[in-house]
DNA sequence: TTGTAAGCGTTATCAA
DNA sequence: TTGATAACGCTTACAA
């Protein structure tokens, strides 16, 4: 009743090339129904041993594997989770994403999901794409790394109960879930351990307001000035969009003002900072200090070794991944709202 | 006879939350079948304009997307493509993978592939989910960045037919397809260029010669030195694993043997090998000529900015996606063997 | 313990 | 130009 003579013939004979081998196939081969073949292989326990054991060698010698797409199909559920990532080119080389992918992949890896890779362009948006992946059931659910404060159209995502959550990062003023590092707390830890050496006229280099991350620095940095008496100086900030360039050119400018010490919103834009200065001719730490965030692997390996404030974004984003996992599994009532916390490195840099 | 009244009524009122909505739903409140709703949306021309407009129109109006995993179960084709990538954290930290996953995700995008990402662990081989991904029909075709000696397990998708190619790396001896920068010729641009400007004792930072792009880079230094008759010293070479840190102490090694120049196997280990030479005192490009490999966006900001040898991972990787999908669509019917070119940046270093 | 059969939501093949 | 209807390959009541 079951299977195709054609095809098992062909199992018999060649090495069933591309033609795939299906339920139907070790059903009839064994003898049993597909329901039991169904049953035994996802180790349902009332098949009985004998026949358990039957179906699954026969499923082993025949390399069968059930088709996702029928699986999907009957139990509504695709298995695969969608990482957003933004479309900054410079972003997007730097390790940071990378670090965040391993997080994210290995809890997709732990729970049996897996993970799509999804570039957030305009395009992206405008055909809504972060919608039609649920409506298509293709995703169950969706992260999102590095989102900007223009993300606003996420919302939607909300209001459709779709599983979605930000991975270090949030939107401001949005109902939706994160998991995040304390970037507000790192600005401050920063700025609190170069007044602790002495330094009084310290600078920031953010990266872009528009990431909140970057905003959450920069005001963790001047409430922490604020709170210490010192009177927050619009002319000792400059933005340097992320990177190592943007990093020196901005610390150019800064130079200007003669601070005695720098606190870079990354550790990429640190590393310019420190060219810029050397380059002026001056020293660091011994004219100016300068204190990173993130602390990424380079982040050692710079002279002198950079102190930075250790931003982990291989476990913001693997526990990001985690809840995103309950909350589509149904096991996350409560909104997940949480901070992780940030830790100052002390190196040779301050 | 089709749709379901209650779907219906919820799609009236409420805004369909998290019912999905199929074809069936568009068809009944159209008043046609669901062959001719599938017809139009795929924009078979045998179907009246009238009708296709009123379908497309109730589609979009009720957010209607055809459920992927059907989809994929009617037509046999997973519109999936997995990117495997090795499993050396280091390597992973640096903007090589992600320049090479930006082109992979070009490529998807624009032929309306989705991207998949695999990590090769250990796991992934024994357990053959390189091959169950296709049992499962998870996936129409594979790619592979950053390969290694050792994969030879992936031959078993030659003699299976499955669509696979090679990004950036290939497998010596196999018959599976590869689009990849030419390493070899790469090594022996940057020998080349170390000797004309006078240099005779060149060193090299090999990255590890399981990764098949460091044993051609490795090739090209030995081949050119011995084409200009400058017999090959084995204790000029050291291996540097891909990281800065590796370059470093490669570098501090070689220091001992007084080479005039030395030519990295990326620009990271270059990074190292700078870092070292001037804490030795020496300087580059006076004393040690340095060239870099790969032109890597830091090459250009480091001090002195890094001759180096561009490779183009991102090009080289969407090109290597195109003719997966080629392959997948029967569109190849040639074997893909492709080294794209590379070529020498001049700067500062040398 | 196992089998029957009804979905799951498409596409594709015929007829009409 | 359209409509029935049979796949596609699985899971899951419900029966036996």
């Amino acid at each position: 009743m079951y299977g195709n003579q054609n095809i098992r013939k062909d199992i018999g004979n060649t090495a069933l090339r591309n033609h795939h081998v299906t339920i139907k196939d070790i059903a009839s081969s064994v003898g049993v129904s597909t329901a039991t073949v169904s049953l035994a292989l996802s180790g349902n326990s009332r098949i009985s041993e004998e026949t358990c054991r039957k179906i699954i060698m026969t499923a082993k010698k025949f390399g069968y594997s059930p088709s996702s797409a029928a699986r999907s199909l009957a139990m509504n559920k695709s298995g695969n989770i969608a990482l957003m990532i933004p479309n900054l080119d410079q972003i997007f080389q730097q390790s940071f994403f990378a670090l965040a992918m391993n997080g994210v992949y290995d809890a997709c890896l732990a729970k049996s999901y897996s993970l799509r890779l999804e570039v957030v362009s305009d395009s992206f948006v405008s055909s809504r794409r972060f919608i039609k992946l649920f409506q298509e059931r293709s995703v169950d659910g969706m992260l999102y790394a590095g989102s900007t404060s223009a993300d606003t159209y996420l919302n939607q995502l909300y209001e459709l109960k779709y599983p979605f959550i930000f991975a270090g990062s949030y939107l401001n003023g949005s109902n939706l879930p994160f998991v995040t590092g304390d970037n507000k707390k790192g600005g401050a830890l920063a700025v609190e351990h170069l007044l602790n050496s002495g330094r009084r006229k310290i600078a920031h280099i953010y990266g872009d307001f528009n990431i909140t991350s970057s905003l959450d620095r920069f005001n963790g940095y001047r409430d922490a000035l604020e709170k210490a008496g010192i009177v927050f100086d619009d002319s000792l900030t400059a933005p340097g969009g992320f990177s190592e360039k943007g990093g020196a050119s901005a610390m150019k400018k800064l130079l200007k003002q003669k601070p005695d010490a720098v606190f870079a919103g990354n550790d990429i834009m640190a590393a310019g900072a420190i060219r810029e200065i050397k380059r002026s001719g001056l020293s660091v730490p011994d004219d100016i200090s300068v204190c990173g965030m993130d602390d990424i692997p380079l982040a050692s390996a710079m002279s002198p070794a950079l102190t930075t404030v250790k931003y982990d974004i291989y476990g913001i984003a693997r526990r990001a991944a985690e809840k995103l996992i309950d909350i589509i599994e149904g096991r996350q009532p409560e909104q997940v709202k949480e901070f992780l916390p940030v830790e100052l490195i002390k190196r040779d840099s301050c």
